[in-house]
DNA sequence: GAGCACTGC
């Protein structure tokens, strides 16, 4: 077959730059370089970060907000919080922190930081992050923590007065608690002038957060200015990038034959394919796999590899193991490899340019699960995936002419559209009225929800009874809610199970339908479907399995990991439940609401649901459909349901969630009584004509 | 009859 035909541009094409990278990893990655018998000082001060040591602190003292951009491994989360922690921003008893995205780059940080300072880790370099805190109140200088950890403080600390300086990190991504804090601190900093806000963000959006701090500046007047930008240029390896000469019908076929193309013509290196999905990958693994015979004779040997986050973690490590003599590696990957996994050594990147991405329709109130083409932004951190550890070259599926630029629309956008104007936000204006934000509608959004998903979340809440007619919070209800971490639906249901007295239980069904798809150990194909056949299953539906399933481990699996494996249980996700459990039901003691067992009445649990997941209730046809009773919308069971074997005795179920893929499908599904929507949600259904009517 | 991108409290 012919080669797949690539053109270079002969100028840098927009696009062919590389931005940052999470510098987590990159840190990381020094640790096992450095040089042993150098201080740690005299490494520190090799870094190329420190030359701008000087420039960044004056920025820190005149500009209230700094805008730093850097690429892979610049030492920008690792050592801006030690510079001003050395220059004096942490004396008086104050605090410097660093939020991250994850949980494991807030870890793997403050590990690596509080090595650099000589600290005990949880000493003076500490984190916090759900489950975990290791800091100390009273000696703890420098701070890493999930952005939703510092979210969660503004509710006991509104003006989060024991930091001096607060730097978001990897702002670019525009997480939901990413941009909610953003929008608080702009806040903050009116009542506290002397806060100081850093803003790691990536060169393409460095502008919009710019603009958007300085918003109320007065724009004529540039000393006026409360934000800056401050490049730091340390040049990562240069990444060639190419790109097909003329569009492609299947990217997927594309992205066989330019592995092959690589393989062939190219210098050893390993290289990273982007796709979109776990079927996807498996199948293009299949195609390469099928024609790998028909590579000469004496050439280099190649090893694919999947990776996507529902792979069992052993066989998402093996990508780290060093390739085979005599071979390339050659790994197929979601997204996850764009910011959360580094792999280091791989010199070919082959983007396909799309990416699946979750978004919340307000009409129909699903999730939308589809693949559009990937951001520019997203092109370029992908790009830059090729040029960790030496020169690299990245080959686009798709031709130079779709790259977007401010003149020009293309189908692919400049970045990736914020979490917050793509989900369902019921969660998040929740936390924000918790927070004494009452008028939504003046939050300083740096990028406002649609006007649509704000009516819909605020509809939802007050049908939840969190908040009254007038919008504000009810109290105690809705406080409590919002304090809780679980979505709201699930909040109220475990609020409610007090009065229906089936605390015990609903404890544990909130906790497992957190992490409810991760039950199973076999990879994906063993979900809720195969646990039928481990004897968990119950008539009633998902969630009675689900509490099933965790009853049985704490009893027997708990300690017996064998016992786990014969059961198909994931030892780490019920564990991980039981923590969950644990901290929700601290809540309970702290509301001082009573948890009782229902004594194994399922109905008086299955009611309880019915309280909180009204809103999500669906009656079956005549076909096997379901018909949602919101908005008559047809309804599959996603067959990792028990429900999918089944039909409901009533013919009446709640669900968790739906998410349309190939159809629309609902996911954790509990078998009702159509006469307990009216009787627990009289303020949102009730009987018609002998029909049952939503108002 | 047949399927989930990725995080987080």
């Amino acid at each position: 077959m012919p080669p797949v035909q690539f053109w270079k541009p002969g100028t840098a094409a927009p696009g062919s730059s590389v931005d940052r990278a999470s510098e987590a990893e990159g840190s990381l990655a020094a640790t096992s370089s450095r040089a042993a018998n150098l201080s740690i000082d005299a490494q520190r001060q090799r870094l190329p970060i420190y030359k701008h040591r000087q420039k960044l602190l004056w920025c820190v003292e005149r500009y209230k907000v700094m805008i730093v951009v850097g690429q892979t491994g610049c030492g920008k989360s690792t050592q801006i919080p030690q510079y001003l922690h050395e220059a004096g921003w942490t004396s008086e008893n104050m605090v410097v922190a660093c939020t991250q995205p994850r949980r494991v780059a807030a870890t793997s940080v403050a590990t690596r930081v509080a090595e650099e300072v000589g600290s005990v880790l949880g000493d003076e370099v500490g984190y916090t992050i759900r489950f975990e805190d290791l800091s100390s109140p009273a000696r703890t200088r420098i701070k890493y923590l999930t952005d939703g950890m510092l979210f969660r403080e503004c509710m006991t600390d509104p003006l989060l007065s024991k930091y001096s300086v607060i730097m978001i990190d990897e702002a670019h991504e525009r997480g939901a608690y990413t941009d909610l804090l953003l929008g608080l601190l702009k806040k903050i900093m009116k009542k506290r002038p002397e806060l100081r806000v850093i803003i790691s963000s990536a060169t393409i959006d460095a502008q919009d957060f710019l603009e958007y701090f300085n918003s109320n500046a007065d724009s004529a007047d540039r000393s006026k200015d409360d934000a800056i930008i401050v490049s730091l240029e340390g040049r990562m390896f240069p990444v060639e990038v190419c790109y097909l000469k003329e569009p492609c019908q299947d990217y997927a076929e594309a992205a066989v034959q330019t592995v092959f193309d690589i393989h062939l013509r190219e210098p050893a290196g390993d290289v990273l394919v982007f796709l979109t999905g776990r079927e996807e990958i498996d199948q293009v693994i299949q195609t390469l796999s099928d024609r790998l015979q028909t590579l000469p004779r004496g050439s280099l040997k190649m090893l694919p590899l999947p990776l996507y986050a529902t792979l069992p973690p052993e066989e998402q490590m093996i990508i780290f193991d060093p390739s085979p003599r005599d071979t390339r590696k050659v790994i197929f990957s979601t997204n996850i490899a764009e910011a959360s996994v580094t792999i280091d050594g791989i010199k070919y990147v082959v983007d396909c340019g799309f990416v699946k991405m979750k978004t919340f329709n307000p009409r129909t109130c699903m999730d939308v699960l589809t693949t559009t083409p990937s951001s520019l932004a997203s092109a370029n951190q992908r790009a830059g995936r090729a040029g960790r550890t030496s020169a690299g070259k990245c080959f686009r599926l798709y031709p130079a002419s779709f790259l977007p630029t401010r003149n020009r629309h293309s189908p692919m956008p400049i970045t990736t559209p914020p979490e917050l104007t793509r989900s369902d936000i019921s969660l998040y204006l929740l936390q924000l009225k918790a927070l004494g934000i009452d008028n939504l509608a003046k939050f300083d959004f740096m990028s406002p929800p649609p006007s649509e998903m704000m009516a819909r979340a605020l509809e939802f809440l007050f049908c939840l009874k969190a908040i009254d007619e007038e919008g504000k919070l009810t109290s105690p209800f809705g406080r409590r809610m919002a304090e809780v971490p679980l979505d709201p639906m699930m909040a109220a249901i475990l609020l409610n199970s007090q009065e229906l007295k089936c605390g015990e239980e609903i404890l544990t069904i909130a906790a497992m339908t957190q992490n409810a798809f991760n039950m199973s150990s076999g990879g994906m194909k063993e979900t809720m479907s195969d646990l039928e056949r481990r004897k968990f299953t119950a008539e009633e539906g998902d969630h009675l399995t689900l509490l099933n399933a965790y009853n049985a481990f704490v009893r027997y699996g708990q300690k017996d990991k064998s016992w786990c494996g014969n059961h198909r249980i994931n030892h780490k996700a019920l564990s991980r439940a039981m923590s969950i459990r644990k901290q929700l039901k601290k809540f309970l003691d702290r509301f001082g609401i009573k948890v009782e067992s229902c004594a194994g009445d399922a109905k008086r649990l299955r009611r309880c649901l019915v309280s909180g997941y009204f809103k999500n209730a669906a009656r079956m046809m005549p076909d096997g459909t379901f018909k949602s009773a919101r908005e008559g919308a047809t309804l599959y069971v996603h067959p990792s349901s028990v429900m999918f074997t089944r039909q409901p005795s009533t013919g009446w179920v709640i669900y968790h969630e739906v998410i349309e893929t190939t159809k629309s499908f609902m996911r954790d599904l509990t078998v009702i009584e159509e006469d307990w929507l009216v009787e627990l949600a009289p303020h949102f259904y009730t009987f018609k004509g002998g029909n049952l009517k939503k108002h």
